[in-house]
RNA sequence: GCCGUUGUAGCUCAGGGGUAGAGCACUUCCUUGGUAAGGAAGAGGCCAAGGGUUCAAAUCCCUUCAAUGGCUCCA
């Protein structure tokens, strides 16, 4: 029998004969590590550890602690619930039951069934003891027939669906115990390395993800090779819950929902409404610096605008209902980008005056499916850090640069560092229905903002068919601490509505010339960023934008004189302070200001009084000792100044 | 919008066909205490809204409203 080479990731290779398998090869190593291998990827190819290996390959041994075992693992739990839901539920219909990032799901049609997540427990119950029965993941080939023959005969419809999209040849069948699924695998070896289980909750998901199709139940769940594993997992995840942004903001008095407001129309109490100002104030300064210059504009507009900006047949769905006066159709502004331009067109322009840079923090109603609706996520009234960029082509990447830039100069003060730079592109085919039918502006701007990107060193990639209708752009997605995804900042090229709205300036040759313009939100809206920012910091802002900066805690009532002297001295700085003089102990008060996040305390008692001084605490325990009070308005001077630069 | 779950005091929640409970927060009093909860008393609710069943509904049923987990991550 002839050998072959394996490559291991360290490099070394070793040699077997031919068709040996991982299983083997990781028994040739350690039994210990042929016990706790899952699956192993061949050639790049996530196969079975039991596969047979043909040739020449790279071999990865993959263990729980791999991202693709993980994969396998729960890919291999979604067939043993589908295991469990037969047994269970007879004539059961499954749909698909893949992994996820954390865990897998299994949709299925349960026909006359009742199901509840009542019933997880037995269904959990069911999993473990087939669990323990240790059934092989065994593997089949099939022809299409076959496979077509096997459901038509179980009465499965969707996995018959499936099928016919298949190619004849590549189909495979997996089975564990009584259960046979049409399946691509790879898969465990069996279903004994499953430990620990928990459903976690149940859903409705449309068959293909089209709202059109029949909604199947989505049972997600997740398992662990060891049970200690799974507990620290739920408890990660109550650990996550305390971060979550609706609940920090309900407990820190950030905003509130008031059923009379109306759904995804957020208000913003006065700690929320501080940390708003800050926010905004940083954000015209940083403009300012960059030569931006602020507008405002009304919240309405007549319906004409948005015909012309193009708008409407776009967006008309995410619109709140046009309000009619005097027969005229005004809707409430979703978008800051027509009111700016014509802004632009209220004044003529020289080449002279370009690049013009228009900030606004725009007020904008969308009107979002209630479904949709996240806390401050995705709400239906906000506030954008708006801006659009006037400028000649020959400007534009210079512009484009500095956006970034300004984008990079946010994050490093937020402390924002992961991030990634989607650059999104139009779809060719779809130029004319999606996209403004201009191909040769489409590769011209893509270009420059692929160049800009590339000459900056920043990382980023690149999608398809995500453009917005008017040019390319780039959006950044960002992680929250709890590992929420969401897109927060935009920075978007547009060529077409300077036409539509006869935007020009005068040139060197004295032409009416059309400006490129540049759509930016770096600090996205108030309410997705402050959402963002609460779970990022966990409630805990830093010191320049805590709406509470300094509590004092005086020791008892005997203290009080000073601490409102103190008090005075801290507002004339500009520092912003407040006592607790509740007649509490010491140890209540830190307690209580540890729960509202303020950054620094001041204890305040004989000694201080008597040598004009404080002792500060640090959020979290760290004691700073007694200083005076000038030493202290330097250090959070010096502090804020820090964090700001 | 669709599927599942939930809605009781300011907050977190218990209860449950026979005129409503706890802890925290709040108010008052006692206490004047040095780094994460001192003590006592008091006040506070049409049990989300509307309709139905019943001698009787916060409780059971229906509708509505709202919140919440999903509905993209392709056998």
């Amino acid at each position: 029998m002839s050998e072959i080479q394996i490559t291991l990731p360290d490099g070394s290779v070793r040699n077997y004969p031919q068709g040996v398998t991982a299983h083997q090869v990781a028994q040739s190593i350690s039994e210990g590590l042929a016990r706790n291998i899952i699956a192993a990827k061949v050639n790049g190819v996530v196969v079975e550890t039991g596969r047979p290996i043909t040739e020449d390959a790279n071999l990865v041994l993959l263990k729980w602690d791999d991202k693709e075992g993980k994969q396998t693992f729960w890919h291999s739990s979604a067939h043993l619930l589908a295991e469990a839901l037969e047994a269970l539920y007879p004539g059961v219909k499954f749909g698909i039951g893949p992994a996820i990032d954390s865990g897998f799901y299994y949709d299925i049609d349960l026909g006359e069934h009742k199901f509840s997540s009542e019933d997880f427990a037995k269904l959990e119950a069911k999993m473990l003891e087939l669990a323990k029965q240790e059934n092989a993941y065994i593997r089949k080939e099939v022809s299409k027939a076959e496979a077509l023959e096997y459901f038509t005969q179980k009465g499965d419809e969707y996995k018959l669906e499936l099928i016919q999209d298949l190619t004849d040849g590549e189909i495979t069948f997996y089975e564990q115990g009584n259960f046979t699924d049409l399946c691509r695998g790879p898969h465990l070896p069996n279903t004994g390395f499953i430990k620990a289980v928990k459903l976690l909750n149940l859903a409705g998901a449309y068959w293909r993800g089209d709202e059109k199709n029949k909604q199947l139940t989505r049972i997600y769940g997740i398992t662990f090779p060891k049970k200690s594993e799974l507990d620290a997992h739920m408890l990660m995840l109550e650990e996550a819950k305390k971060r979550d942004h609706r609940l920090l903001g309900k407990e820190l008095e950030i905003f509130a929902f008031d059923d009379d407001i109306g759904p995804g129309l957020p208000l913003w109490l006065p700690k929320g409404a501080a940390i708003i100002e800050l926010l905004e104030g940083f954000a015209k300064k940083t403009e300012k610096d960059a030569g931006y210059m602020r507008v405002k504009s009304p919240h309405i507009a007549k319906e004409s605008l948005y015909i012309k900006s193009g708008h409407l047949p776009y967006y008309k769905d995410s619109m709140f209902p046009p309000m009619e006066l005097d027969g005229i159709n005004y809707y409430l502004k979703a978008m800051n980008c027509p009111h700016h331009h014509k802004i632009f067109a209220a004044t003529p322009k020289s080449y002279r005056d370009l690049p013009v840079r228009y900030a606004e923090y725009g007020t904008c109603y969308r009107y979002e499916q209630t479904g949709e609706l996240f806390g401050l996520m995705r709400v239906r009234s906000l506030q954008m850090n708006d801006a659009h960029i006037y400028c000649t082509k020959a400007q534009f990447e210079a512009e484009f640069k500095a956006v970034n830039a300004l984008y990079l100069k946010y994050f490093k003060v937020f402390g924002i560092d992961k991030y990634v730079m989607r650059f999104s592109k139009h779809d060719p085919k779809k130029l004319g229905q999606k996209y403004i039918n201009s191909p040769e502006l489409w590769k011209e701007t893509e270009d420059m903002v692929r160049s800009v990107l590339v000459n900056a060193n920043i990382p980023f990639i690149e999608v398809e068919d995500e453009a917005a209708f008017y040019g390319p752009k780039i959006d950044i997605q960002i992680y929250s601490a709890i590992g929420r995804e969401f897109t927060l900042a935009t920075n978007q090229v547009d060529f077409a509505q300077a036409e539509r709205f006869d935007l020009y300036f005068i040139n060197e040759k004295s032409e009416k010339e059309r400006p490129l313009i540049i759509h930016r939100a770096p600090l996205s809206t108030h309410e997705r960023f402050i959402g963002f920012l609460l779970e990022h910091y966990a409630g805990k802002f830093p010191l320049w934008l805590n709406p509470e900066q300094v509590i004092i805690l005086p020791i008892s009532e005997k203290y009080q004189e000073y601490s409102e002297k103190l008090l005075n001295v801290l507002k004339k700085h500009d520092i912003r302070a407040l006592i607790d003089d509740r007649s509490e102990k010491t140890g209540k008060k830190i307690r209580d200001a540890e729960l509202k996040r303020v950054p620094l305390m001041l204890i305040i008692g004989e000694k201080e009084q008597t040598d004009n001084t404080v002792t500060v605490r640090k959020q979290g325990g760290e004691d700073l000792g007694s200083m005076s009070v000038e030493a202290f308005v330097a250090y959070v001077n010096a502090e804020i100044e820090n964090q700001l630069n």
